[in-house]
RNA sequence: GGCCCGGUAGUUUAGUUGGUUAGAAUGCCGCCCUGUCACGGCGGAGGUCAGGGGUUCAAGUCCCCUUCGGGUCGCCA
């Protein structure tokens, strides 16, 4: 085995191009294909930049050396000297950005040899996610991994700079925190100098970076990681990066105007793409009535569509019920798939179901004439009037479903992704940013029989609605907002309360009581009560975000040592059972033990 | 916690109605090869069909349980 003694690395592989033809380099990487000729044997030689081809003469390098390239394997550590040579025309291969030109090497160090990887590292390959999170490493290596975590650089980077120039100061708050009950559940942290007591790991430092107001820095921000104890998804992760926002003396207006530079510049600087400011804004009511969703993908129309009173009045006993309890029926149209197949209708029944609908209909404009399930119930002249009213032609589909609003909007509004998906109504090149705003400001919980905060309990409400909040809770809008991306939700935020007086009131709707919402939150409350001023502020969801620029999937293509969806981190096994010494230093007597 | 999908050489996978010794590609090992770039040629090794139980003359294949992985609903103030 060699070491990198006496010799300097003087370029990266990727970057050598026919301009350098001559000179002589030294370059450093790992050994991504071997091609070996017998008298001649080519390597892509792989480091951070990209792959460039080597080339191993026995002529030239004589046997001694010749016979050390020959046990190079995939993988291996290489060191070598050489002279870049423009490679003939018929050679070049045009697939490489460094295909013009090739290193004939003089001198070779392997500088460590390495086991046979897994899986081949290479882009594009499909290899079971448990193994390449195992060797992670390994699948770190893969150029396309290495692009999204370099953009992840590049995104935190161009954040730091927009706020720094915009007089924004980040400041890191405590991983160490109190627990609050409300929201998320929360990690636990034993103090083994307070025993039986615990710390949370923070869900956000919102606490944090309102009290920093009170204290006067005006304008905060920090790319900080956050944690929740929830049940994982694609674009969830126990612990994930949000970059947090927050600043006092701001309108929503200028707030929202300054988040819009703030993507603006980012798009611009890390993927080259151009958004278009100001953003639409899309009251919650409007987003959930016509796609469905608080966070509609707008790449695609397909709006859901009120069809209510056109089948009001008959027979049939579905939609009577529905709209005699307040429901609505709505539908969406699905152009040119009236010839979708039974099968797939029945997949369809059962897919609105997840959603909680109880059902699916529809309504087919074929060239034979109209099917629908509840055809008999009504006239010719009900249909026509509905293909008009939807705008309907021969050939067209409707799914129809009926409930009450928030279950027909959940159910329509998957529905209009899932047929978007199958039917390839999506651009992928394309970004449609909005800003959801006008939320409400409490959802009903039915399992608590409760008003709860849709935000959290420190969001202002709207100044029209503030009369209405002990008599009226459904009817008040908070002034918060959120951006959507796509169809994401990348970031979300809000004016904060910050007269006591108010924020009693919102407790007081929350049935908090004023000694229980001083024992959860004392500690904001009681720096509250020194001047605070008018603030606002928002968080936007990093890895979401960097996961879109990336095109990916997952956000855990683009963090790179990700949990599992069981919260395990496969590589290093974490978590592990710890020792009884560690849990008695910590007061902790028995831990549950995992079954068997 | 619920629902859906999946687990076959290192990797990606085929495997029919349950029926001979589980097949391929790639990777790996050996030999040959001076212009390849997914190099090529010849040869070779490599399998707890996730685990357990059941049905059967016979199970990778059918049934049940467990386990692991992915997606999703709930959950995520």
């Amino acid at each position: 085995m060699d070491t990198l003694e006496g010799m300097k690395r003087t370029h990266h592989s990727g970057l050598l191009r026919k301009e350098n033809a001559g000179e002589d380099v030294a370059l450093c990487g790992w050994v991504s294909r071997r091609r070996d000729h017998g008298g001649l044997i080519f390597v892509d030689l792989r480091d951070r930049s990209g792959l460039l081809q080597i080339v191993f003469d026995a002529a030239a390098m004589g046997e001694d050396a010749f016979h050390k390239a020959e046990s190079i394997r995939s993988e291996y550590v290489l060191a070598v000297k050489g002279k870049v040579r423009a490679r003939d025309a018929e050679t070049v291969n045009p697939n490489m950005e460094t295909g013009e030109i090739e290193v004939v090497v003089s001198e070779l160090r392997i500088l460590n040899k390495a086991k046979t990887p897994p899986f081949y590292i290479q882009d594009g390959v499909d290899v079971d996610e448990t193994v390449r999170m195992k060797y992670r490493y390994l699948d770190l290596r893969r150029p396309e991994m290495q692009a999204n975590i370099i953009l992840r650089h590049k995104v935190a980077k161009v954040m730091r700079d927009f706020f720094d120039a915009n007089g924004f100061l980040e400041i890191e708050t405590p991983m160490l925190c109190k627990s609050t009950p409300e929201g998320a559940r929360d990690f636990l942290v034993p103090s083994r100098l307070n025993p039986g007591e615990f710390y949370a790991l923070p869900q956000s430092p919102q606490i944090f970076k309102q009290i920093l107001q009170v204290a006067g820095f005006e304008k905060y921000f920090q790319i900080v990681r956050c944690f929740r104890d929830e049940d994982l998804r694609a674009d969830r992760q126990p612990e994930f990066t949000q970059l947090d926002i927050e600043m006092s003396f701001m309108s929503e207006e200028e707030i929202l105007t300054l988040m819009e530079e703030m993507i603006k510049d980012l798009f611009e600087k890390t993927i080259g793409k151009t958004v278009e400011t100001p953003l639409l804004r899309m009251s919650w009511d409007d987003a959930m009535d016509n796609y469905g969703s608080d966070k509609p993908d707008l790449r695609f129309d397909m709006k859901l569509m009120d069809i209510s009173e056109y089948v009001k009045g008959s027979d049939f006993k579905v939609f009577n019920d529905v709209l005699a309890k307040n429901g609505q029926v709505k539908c969406i149209k699905v152009d040119g798939y009236a010839n979708i197949p039974r099968r797939e209708l029945d997949g369809l029944v059962e897919f609105v179901k997840i959603y909680g609908a109880k059902g699916l209909a529809w309504i087919q404009y074929s060239e034979e004439g109209v099917k629908s399930p509840f055809k008999k119930f009504y006239s010719d002249e009900v249909f026509e009037n509905i293909a008009k009213a939807t705008n309907s032609k021969t050939g067209d589909l409707l799914l129809v479903v009926a409930d009450q609003r928030l279950t027909v909007a959940a159910a329509l509004g998957a529905l209009r992704c899932e047929m978007a998906k199958r039917l390839n109504l999506i651009d992928p090149d394309k970004l449609c940013f909005l800003w959801i705003v006008d939320f409400p400001m409490y959802e009903y919980s039915e399992e608590e029989k409760r008003w709860k905060a849709m935000h959290h309990p420190f969001t202002a409400p709207r100044d029209e609605d503030i009369e209405f909040l002990l008599t009226d809770p459904g009817k008040v809008k908070a002034k918060a907002y959120d951006m959507v991306l796509n169809g994401v939700e990348i970031g979300g935020g809000s004016l904060r309360i910050y007269q006591d007086e108010l924020q009693a009131k919102v407790f007081e709707s929350l049935g908090l009581t004023k000694e229980e919402a001083h024992t959860k939150f004392g500690f904001m409350m009681d720096a509250f009560e020194y001047g605070a001023p008018p603030h606002g502020g928002i968080a936007f969801g990093l890895d979401r975000l960097v996961m879109i620029m990336a095109k990916r999937n997952s956000i855990r293509d683009v963090i790179a040592f990700p949990k599992n969806q069981s919260a395990r981190d496969v590589m290093s096994d974490a978590p592990s059972p710890v020792d009884d010494k560690q849990l008695r230093e910590l007061s902790i007597k028995t831990a549950l033990k995992k079954k068997a």
